[in-house]
DNA sequence: CATCGAACCAACC
DNA sequence: GGTTGGTTCGATG
């Protein structure tokens, strides 16, 4: 599945770069103090979850694209290209709570729905 | 609750 | 073609 995109003339499937902007538009509907989930942003853009992970992986510009607000779905951190330890304490600094190694349920947006 | 393994799929070799 | 990820989900104890 995934996006199907228009290329100089040429139809194709996204590419993995193809996928930043938009993924850029959506972690910035995500408030500091809030996460969301891989699988979440993979069902918005019809993409396999561990895409996400690598797309966000490309993000080379971490002050405007604040990808350390995605982590898995269980709660745990998933990775972060600078290490989990800063993911974590970004995270802390915004406000996010965590339960010892998970962030707190209360902290997904998708929970407060 | 925690752990396990299959399924996922574009990129890279 | 095989391996590899910033993962998920269901099954099992």
């Amino acid at each position: 599945m995934g996006l199907i995109v228009w290329d100089n003339g040429r139809v194709r499937r996204a590419k993995l770069e193809d996928y930043m902007d938009a993924v850029y538009i959506l972690l910035n509907l995500i408030p500091p103090g809030m996460v969301t989930s891989y699988s979440t942003i993979a069902k918005i853009l019809k993409v396999n979850s561990r895409l996400i992970g690598r797309i966000l992986a490309l993000n080379r510009d971490l002050i405007i694209v604040p990808c350390h607000r995605v982590v898995r779905s269980n709660g745990s951190l998933g990775g972060y290209s600078r290490g989990v330890m800063f993911k974590r304490k970004l995270l802390e600094l915004e406000g996010v709570a965590f339960n010892n190694l998970r962030v707190s349920r209360r902290c997904f947006l998708e929970n407060l729905l």
